[in-house]
RNA sequence: GGAGGGGUGACCGAGCGGCCGAAGGUGCGGCACUGGAAAUGCCGUGCACGGGUAAUCCCUGUGCCGCGGGUUCGAAUCCCGCCCCCUCCGCCA
């Protein structure tokens, strides 16, 4: 969420900074209905201040046993008008949050320009991507080949779009979670948490979930709407919410957050895009790394964050490019990110594994976390910044496809082995 | 789900409907004392939104004692609804 004041302030930078983002129409709309705002706001002050002032005569006047029945009779009069417009007030503060929490973030001065992900700039690449001597499979074919990997039965017991991993393939899964896991926590600073599912509307909200995205969440039915449950379409919502309301010492931060959760998105509008396999699922698995930073920290902390989901792919021997969004393509809540794609050899292209960003001070405002400075001074909005670390799932897919063998097998990358009971290949499966 | 108790500032904890942004204590910051520290003493210590302003300093107004309504000239204090926490009972992985 924007600040309302750099909206009232700076009304046609902003516009122009939002230009590939959209949003300008919003921009203008709130100007004016802050205007409104401000005077109606002066209005209700100025009588209150009057009641307050009168209020404190007539308890005096009371005491020594004067009359003040006038008094109080136009105080009466006063406090109708009062409570006429603070509902009109009401009405315009809740029309400017509507407004307001529709407006994307600004991209950063740093983010390339563009309009969609064809204007992405190709950050780095890591590994060269293996040559193979037999045509490269498709991970779905392994997989299902392997008894692995079923889909059928998925769509029989919930839909399509659903997976049921069996025997070593569900083992390598967990694996793959202990292993991101312990690296983000052992050796890159995380600490590692548990955290709930199901989350309430508010904390959608200040997540920047809702009301934009409302249409790919899974949400309980309950007899009081207000009661809702969403399912988290990613672990960042219910770490990022965790502080939603305090001011922490500057001294703590940044804070660096992981968690294992499973996701669930309903994916509505991407029916028939990425159909095949186990990419793009209604419930996946992902190991997500979140960061609270101060202003002066946190872009040093994206690109610190970039290289932890980097180091998984690393240590898995994975070759991927990293690719930075540009400013039409970086996210409704982001002012800076970059997506990690991993290499696909039986597509022979990328496909992205990853996305880190940086929400800086607009998620700090829209979740309400702020930092007492160390140096003193008034309390300051914290940035927030989250990241895969990465999607389990789409982590299995790259492993079948790059590490499959003429013959069907799969080998094991040897930073898992330990994590999957010293399992070295991935060979045919049956009950 | 049933019965009872409770939600006040960073924390603990007072609070007759007006004199309460809120006693007192702890913590924290500064100063004094000290060779340095402890102890002690003094002073200070919220946030948001308006207005005065170019200004996150300063002055001023309004609001905030779980949340939302109501009563009243006036509500932390009275009334109603909701949320959360604690204890006991029931159910239960």
């Amino acid at each position: 969420m924007l600040d309302v004041k750099l909206i009232r302030e700076r009304p046609a930078a902003l516009e122009k900074a939002l230009a590939d983002k959209g949003g300008a129409e919003l921009i203008r709309q709130i100007a004016t209905r802050d205007e409104e705002r401000r005077r109606r706001l002066r209005e209700v002050e100025e009588l209150k201040a009057l009641r307050n002032r009168t209020s404190e005569a007539i308890g005096q006047a009371k005491r020594r046993g004067g009359d003040v029945s006038g008094e109080q009779a136009r105080m009466r009069d006063v406090g109708e008008r009062i409570k006429a417009l603070t509902d009109e007030l009401k009405a315009v503060d809740d029309a400017i949050q509507t407004l307001l929490v529709q407006v994307p973030n600004v991209p950063h001065a740093s983010v390339p320009p563009g309009r969609s992900d064809a204007d992405n700039v190709e950050v780095r690449r890591w590994g060269a991507p293996k040559e193979f001597p037999f045509p490269p499979r498709p991970h779905e074919e392994i997989g299902e080949a392997l008894g692995v990997l079923d889909l059928d039965r998925a769509a029989r017991v919930a839909k399509s779009r659903f997976a049921v991993l069996w025997g070593p393939g569900a083992r390598l899964e967990r694996a793959l979670i202990q292993f991101m896991l312990d690296l983000h926590t052992r050796e890159r600073g995380y600490t590692e948490l548990w955290v709930p599912h199901l989350v309430n509307g508010e904390t959608m909200l200040k997540t920047g979930q809702l009301p934009k995205f409302e249409e790919q969440l899974f949400k309980t039915v309950e007899a009081d709407e207000n009661r809702t449950l969403y399912l988290i379409p990613t672990a960042e919502v219910s770490l990022t919410a965790l502080h939603s309301g305090e001011t922490l010492l500057e001294a703590t931060l940044p804070r660096r957050y992981t968690a294992f959760t499973p996701c669930y998105r309903r994916e509505a509008g991407t029916y028939g895009k990425d159909m095949k396999g186990m990419y793009r699922q209604h419930q996946f698995d992902k190991v997500e790394l979140v960061k609270i930073a101060t202003p002066a920290q946190s872009y040093d902390e994206l690109e610190s964050m970039v290289a932890d989901a980097e180091e998984v792919l690393r240590r898995l021997d994975l070759p991927y490019r990293v690719v930075e969004r540009c400013a039409g393509d970086v996210g409704f809540s982001a002012a800076k990110g970059y997506d990690i794609e991993v290499w696909r050899p039986a597509l022979r292209k990328y496909t992205e594994i990853s996305s880190c960003s940086n929400y800086a001070d607009f998620g700090g405002r829209r979740v309400d976390i702020r930092y007492r400075p160390a140096a003193g001074g008034k309390p300051d909005y914290c940035h927030t910044l989250n990241g895969s670390g990465l999607a389990v799932g789409r982590t299995l897919i790259a492993i079948l496809e790059n590490y499959q063998l003429a013959d069907g097998t799969v080998a094991i990358p040897p930073a898992l082995r330990p994590y999957a009971g010293g399992l070295e290949r991935l060979t045919a499966f049956s009950v």
